[in-house]
DNA sequence: CCATAATATTAAACAATGCTCAATATATTT
DNA sequence: AAATATATTGAGCATTGTTTAATATTATGG
């Protein structure tokens, strides 16, 4: 039974994130466990805890791939626009699109609240940092001093998350996706013309 | 061993509803089981489901006494402002200074997905309709259109959610909680003033 | 080239989970 | 008191993450 090194670790380890980006994909976060992913790729759990220290820790590899697509996909639909404000907006529809066409990959994405001791992974922050540098570089048009538009692109993502987290929860009550758009359009707008006063 | 009526459909509700809410406040969600509440309140896993369908149905009941007690302490803990905007600039503070003392509840209300076929019941839409209110109430000293009020209470609201959200998390990296205070200041004032243009 | 050491893999097991259901004990009604 | 209705239990099921002893494979070194 045992077939030592049908596949090198990297090569398992690949398997094992783009088989749980799949069962995310197609069943939400619910359809994964260590179970259906060893035997989508033919092993047994017993591997995935010789490559991975838990399960946790799969979920993180996973989440981090998922945020690779988002920067792909916001990066490869970003047109040109003429102002930074009209950027940010762009980004924030992109952003919102993004969630409501994978909502599955999405909310695993977004709920995981597991944070391992000593902070999340190099490869993981590298990820969000290069999110949120989308955001940044779009505010250096409106501000140089550059510790503020770090803060600021924080805070207004922080604000683009939340309203488009309560949206596809419905929480939102009688607003359409439409409306979440237009309104938060508003939240940049008015956020941003405030920035320089 | 069967005791029928040691306490009436209601009261065993209370209990488990209450135990419950122990339990996260203790041990976060993760703490929460049917086995644990039924042991705590003397009974058996069949009793609990005797009185609800489902474990998710006790997680909203519990999430609906915990939204209860947030605006508790909003409410008991909201001084007199002399300006709408000052008012919920304070309301956020609350807000947020009620996520970082209650991590845990704030973690278990804010992490549940699960939303019932037919929507959330009521007795807890009453319960987050209750919480904007204080929020649109503010905002009608500031702009009268009642619906563009309900609106923007809503978005205003959800972006101080993400700002709690990723703040807790240590998502905002060098953003230290006194930080988010001012920065959310900052939104809320550029926000509100951008109101009525 | 074979014996030994090192590693990969598995199968089985553990404790905990949400949930169900037949059996039984208690109340209520007739 | 007998019959009916309901509350409660205990045992069981399938699933979960995780561990571990046994086994199969590869690598090493004489």
């Amino acid at each position: 039974m045992a077939r030592r090194k049908d596949h090198s670790r990297d090569e398992l380890k690949e398997m094992v994130i783009s088989v749980g980006y799949q069962l995310i994909e197609k069943g939400g976060i619910s359809e994964l466990s260590t179970r259906k992913i060893a035997n989508a790729i033919g092993y047994t759990v017993g591997t995935l805890y010789n490559i991975f220290s838990n399960f946790d820790e799969i979920k993180i590899y996973i989440n981090s791939k998922i945020l690779e697509n988002l920067y792909v996909y916001l990066q490869s639909n970003m047109k040109y626009n003429s102002s930074s404000i009209l950027t940010i907006k762009q980004l924030a529809k992109l952003y919102i699109r993004f969630a409501e066409d994978n909502k599955n990959l999405w909310e695993a994405l977004t709920s995981n609240s597991y944070v391992p001791r000593g902070g999340m992974p190099p490869y993981y922050i590298e990820k969000t940092d290069k999110l949120f540098k989308l955001v940044e570089n779009a505010l250096l048009g409106e501000c140089s001093d550059s510790l503020k538009v770090e803060r600021s692109a924080r805070i207004l993502w922080a604000s683009v998350h939340g309203i488009c987290m309560l949206g596809l929860n419905g929480r939102l009550k009688t607003l359409n996706m439409e409306d979440v758009n237009s309104l938060t359009d508003g939240l940049i707008e008015n956020y941003i013309k405030g920035l320089n006063i």
